[in-house]
DNA sequence: AAATTATTCAACCGCCTTCAT
DNA sequence: CATGAAGGCGGTTGAATAATT
């Protein structure tokens, strides 16, 4: 037989914590220490769930808890560890000390997961060696039990490689070094400047059109053309030369709010990628492609968002930042002007590095390709 | 000032692995 | 070995609060 249950769920008290019940606690742990979850409740003269009881102690009442506002350091530690353990919660918040995973959690999901979209680490690198220091971390001494991730139970909601075919790079142990690089020492620096006047383009539309410009070697901005004729510098992104699938995309919501999405390119290396920006039902979606020997059912990433946006962009050839980022999907696919540089647009499909020779694809597969592409 | 909408975050839920029985 | 609760985790909810209309 097992043990005896936990606790009665019936009668027990539910919702916030009162001051008297935090006092109860508090003073019972101190006196008492941690664990014994089951009677803990009953000892302290609390009519709560002993799950209740460790939950607040762990997340409000412990002593080492460090209160107020996560810090710049602290964020960009968290986006260094989400991008390599995901939503491993508990490890990241382990590394921060006076913070709880419950914390970062909702620091993730109400500050970060709007600024910071994705970072896409491709499935076939090997996980990158980021140094995580487990003595800082309770959760690896302490576990007992815990759950394992859902993102080994089930697709990842915010994120999904839909292949089963894993893209040729020229160098594998290059780009997974370059990423290495990239988690451990150089996150790109996500910098939500105040708005910077410029010159407007003349091929955005006041008032509308959100795109990338290059701003200098090394870095990117995200522009908004405003009703007032000038260009706004909304945010810039460094990105390291070589970057593989190194997606950082903005989505504050001054991006979005008159139905526009915005992304960009973090892969500037051998094989290139494409990210697609498309309507659906209740928001848009991201769908990055690499380009090198691109096939039907290749290497697709898709991403849904919660905004939503009408914005299509398409980015085409070699991976350089010469290139007309305000292609309109639908212009392409209605058939006009653009529509006729079909062949141009859907190049980057089996073109080789360099944008200029083509690689070893047959028009049918072409043909299969475009067909995949627009389905 | 009131109503509406958006955001935050404390708490709960359900599932997992471990381990006592 | 089988059973099932404990402890622990990530996902989700909804009340409280803030911002906007």
């Amino acid at each position: 037989m097992g043990r005896v249950p936990c606790c009665e769920k019936v009668g027990l008290k539910r919702g916030r914590w009162t001051a008297e019940e935090d006092e109860k606690l508090t003073n019972y742990i101190l006196a008492n220490g941690e664990g014994g979850w089951r009677s803990l409740p009953k000892n302290a003269g609390l009519l709560r769930c002993g799950k209740s009881c460790r939950l607040r102690w762990i997340n409000y009442l412990r002593t080492d808890l460090k209160r107020g506002n996560i810090s710049a350091e602290e964020e960009e530690i968290i986006i260094r560890l989400h991008a390599t353990l995901g939503n491993r919660w508990s490890l990241i918040a382990g590394q921060l000390s006076g913070r709880t995973d419950n914390e970062i959690k909702n620091y993730w999901n109400s500050h970060l997961s709007r600024k910071i979209y994705s970072f896409r680490r491709p499935r076939y690198e090997a996980l990158p060696p980021l140094t995580v220091d487990l003595s800082k971390s309770s959760v690896a001494s302490k576990r007992k039990g815990g759950r394992t991730s859902r993102a080994n139970m089930k697709k990842n909601k915010t994120y999904s490689i839909v292949s089963n075919k894993v893209p040729k790079l020229a160098n594998e142990a290059a780009v997974a070094s370059k990423i290495s690089n990239i988690i451990t020492n150089e996150v790109p620096k996500l910098t939500n400047e105040p708005v910077v006047p410029m010159p407007c383009t003349p091929t955005l539309d006041q008032g509308h059109g959100k795109y990338l410009e290059e701003a200098e070697s090394g870095s990117c901005s995200m522009v908004s053309c405003s009703e007032d004729g000038e260009n706004q510098v909304l945010a810039t992104y460094e990105w390291l030369e070589g970057d593989i699938f190194y997606n950082y995309e903005i989505m504050g919501a001054e991006l979005v709010d008159d139905s526009h999405g915005a992304m960009f390119f973090g892969d500037v290396t051998e094989g290139g990628a494409a990210v697609i920006s498309e309507e659906t039902e209740g928001g848009f979606t991201h769908t990055a492609i690499t380009s090198e020997e691109l096939e039907p059912n290749g290497e697709i990433g898709e991403q849904n968002c919660s905004s939503t946006s009408t914005n299509l962009c398409i980015g085409e050839g070699n991976w350089d930042w010469d290139w007309d980022w305000d292609w309109d999907w639908n212009d392409v696919v209605q058939g006009d002007d653009l529509w006729g540089e079909e062949e141009n647009v859907l190049s980057c499909l089996w073109e080789d590095d360099n944008g200029e020779g083509e690689i070893s694809v047959s028009s049918e597969k072409q043909g299969a390709m475009v067909e995949w592409f627009f389905s």
